[in-house]
RNA sequence: CGGGGUGUAGCUUAGCCUGGUAGAGCGCCUGGUUUGGGACCAGGAGGUCGCAGGUUCGAAUCCUGUCGCCCCGACCA
């Protein structure tokens, strides 16, 4: 039980002027945290409780799933990272860590950087500590603070610089194992989620730099997200933008016969596709090939799409290549022989095409059938470009950014958009790591293999802001009951009448021993101020003890969800109070 | 890193265009009246106008540079 006033909780009237969403600004009004700098919060005392009630459900539905606890450093010595396989793109978002000394020390610092997750310290941890597959399978954890040198901070906690996060990593002796450790970390998260009171999803994702072989992640809802997930309620299908696919090519399309010969026509200072959609060639996007030029591990290779689709660049991932990039016009023409808007990868038309490391189409292609491409000679175009025919293509592939509306895989019903806030990530990584660092066991046939790896991540602290986000109105927070900084607030609108706050810390007590925790507003304010107040920071029990009341013999309830306000006797009280505590504690239950 | 915006008291801000005593509301302190949805009255404290340089008799205001912050984009584990 805290009393307000011997507690703090600084409130304020108005929104900072620095914040944009609902969120951030109820961060701050509701004296949960405050800004050191551009990504960078200090947890208040009501801020840190949230912090910690979130912890506390992730440690438990992590280690009732089998995981298991540790804390490892966050200053990490450089030349781990330099081992792993990503420091090429990590580095960026890396802070360096080094001493703030003037050199006097002499000689040369030590290169530290500050750890942005653990894949490159729990390896060869694992690696040392782990020999025989009886020690497998093992998934280790920690709750702590992560450090990224994001380029663009924003909207507060929800991309920050330093943040909280659950990091989990799983070694496992077989693939299989490691599909089954996943399975159980998903399982886990889907629990955290639903226990925290976060209406969540979880969707396909990519795997970007992290690698390995599949990926969901865990969205909240929002509008105010960063990412696009697509997804039919029908199926049940859930992807991210980057991630997702549809039956855009009905299963039993037959690609079009070959018809007319290939045939090539001028098109002066046509280099894109709405240009050549225009009169007088009017050649609609729908019926273009469009043919971009990338470099992956520096020889350059091609993407066929439909001219009216959008690449999605994550998708190239598949292909394989480490590191790839757009191409330059001027690598492009000595290899195409024609500047870009004028390319085509029609067999023939390529001025060196054994330079390419491959031809890769979209499967939309098809839907073409016929159709316009570039002559790869600066100013022409080809006609009657059959796909089968005519294509010089070494791979189909899904490489197309899907549109809302488009048909969903199982149910061809329309898939929708919508905006979500990441909140956790989970990935099936493979054996990238354990390669990397010489994660190696021994089998039951004394063969040496290596370790199946997963990881997996929750950001705690933003997930404290994506619940607001989503569980606010135009008072202030709405806190779903497991989350909440506290559960019930007993609001003394007499706190200078004895038996006001006897009863206070009578009833308080009473919920307390069902499991809730309790703040007393006893601060000398005007009664406004603290009914404000207590819709602000949005605790979702109030119990409301006047001077009047106490005359009638009467105190109030009141949810934060709800607008009635039921009138409680003195008397039935504490077992009123009781009674609503653990009613809410089961429905919040899972 | 590119584009846009912004920086004035703890917070929200006016003043800047057109240079001439730095103003308000909230909050804070003192006293009084109030007391069920952010009270009222009186008095008070708090600002080298982000920082540095320049122009000028004189700069919050104009110019240059720099730093911070916010938004859009790029990026994003």
């Amino acid at each position: 039980m805290k009393l307000w006033s011997q507690f703090f909780i600084p409130t304020l009237k108005e929104s900072p002027a620095d914040a944009e969403i609902a969120s951030h600004k109820l961060l701050v009004r509701a004296g949960l945290v405050r800004k050191l700098a551009g990504g960078l919060y200090t947890y208040m005392p009501l801020g840190l409780r949230v912090i910690h009630k979130l912890t506390q459900m992730c440690r438990e539905e992590l280690d009732s799933a089998g995981a298991i606890e540790l804390w490892m450093p966050h200053v990490h010595p450089v030349e781990l990272w330099q081992q792993g396989p990503r420091w090429a793109a990590a580095r960026e978002i890396m802070f360096r860590a080094d001493s703030a000394g003037d050199g006097k020390r002499g000689g040369r610092e030590p290169e530290w950087v500050l750890g942005p997750t653990h894949e490159e310290i729990i390896t060869p941890l694992v690696k040392a500590e782990i020999t025989s597959y009886r020690d497998l399978p093992k998934n280790f954890y920690q709750i702590a603070t992560k450090f990224r040198n994001e380029i663009r901070p924003r909207y507060g906690l929800m991309r920050a610089r330093e943040f909280i996060m659950m990091d989990a990593y799983s070694f496992d002796a077989t693939d299989e194992g490691a599909t089954k450790s996943y399975h159980a970390m998903k399982r886990a998260y889907e629990a955290f989620f639903r226990r925290i009171g976060a209406q969540s999803i979880a969707v396909e994702a990519d795997t970007g730099v992290m690698g390995g072989s599949f990926s969901h992640e865990f969205m909240v809802p929002a509008e105010v997200g960063d990412d696009d997930v697509i997804y039919c309620e029908e199926s049940g299908y859930a992807a991210n933008r980057e991630k997702a696919t549809s039956a855009i090519v009905p299963a039993n399309w037959t690609d079009a016969a070959p018809g007319a010969a290939v045939e090539e026509f001028a098109t002066p200072g046509v280099v894109t596709i709405a240009a050549l959609e225009a009169a007088p060639y009017s050649v609609p996007g729908d019926r273009q090939f469009k043919t971009l030029v990338f470099v992956g591990d520096s020889k350059l290779f091609l993407v066929i799409l439909r001219g009216s689709d959008e690449l999605e660049e994550a998708k190239l991932g598949s292909l394989g290549f480490t590191v790839f990039r757009p191409a330059t016009p001027e690598e492009i023409e000595p290899v195409m022989g024609a500047k870009p808007g004028s390319l085509g990868a029609v067999r023939g038309t390529i001025k060196d095409a054994p330079a390419l490391a491959g031809v890769f189409a979209d499967h939309a292609i098809r839907l073409v059938g016929e159709g316009t491409t570039g002559a790869n000679r600066d100013g022409f175009h080809l006609r009657n470009v059959n796909v089968t025919r005519d294509l010089a293509i070494t791979k189909f592939g899904d490489f197309r950014r899907v549109r809302p509306g488009e048909p969903d895989v199982q149910s061809g019903k329309p898939l929708q958009v919508r905006r979500g806030i990441e909140v956790g990530h989970i990935f099936k990584l493979g054996t990238k790591y354990s390669e990397k660092f010489g994660a190696q066991y021994t089998d039951d046939q004394k063969q040496t293999q290596l370790m199946v790896m997963g990881c997996y991540g929750i950001g705690i602290s933003r997930t404290m802001q994506a619940i607001i986000e989503q569980r606010h109105d135009a008072d202030g927070i709405v806190w779903p009951w497991n989350s909440a900084p506290f559960q019930v607030l007993i609001c003394v609108l007499d706190p200078q009448v004895p038996e006001a706050m006897a009863l206070a810390r009578q009833l308080g007590a009473a919920a307390e021993s069902a499991g809730a925790d309790v703040l007393i507003d006893d601060r000398a304010e005007r009664p406004g101020v603290k009914f404000k107040d207590a819709d602000l920071i949005g605790i979702p029990l109030r119990l409301t003890i006047g001077g009047k009341g106490l005359k009638e013999g009467i105190f109030e309830l009141k949810w934060r969800t709800q607008k009635d306000i039921a009138k409680v006797p003195v008397a039935e009280g504490e077992a009123r109070v009781v009674a609503e505590v653990n009613s809410a504690r089961q429905a919040a239950a899972v």
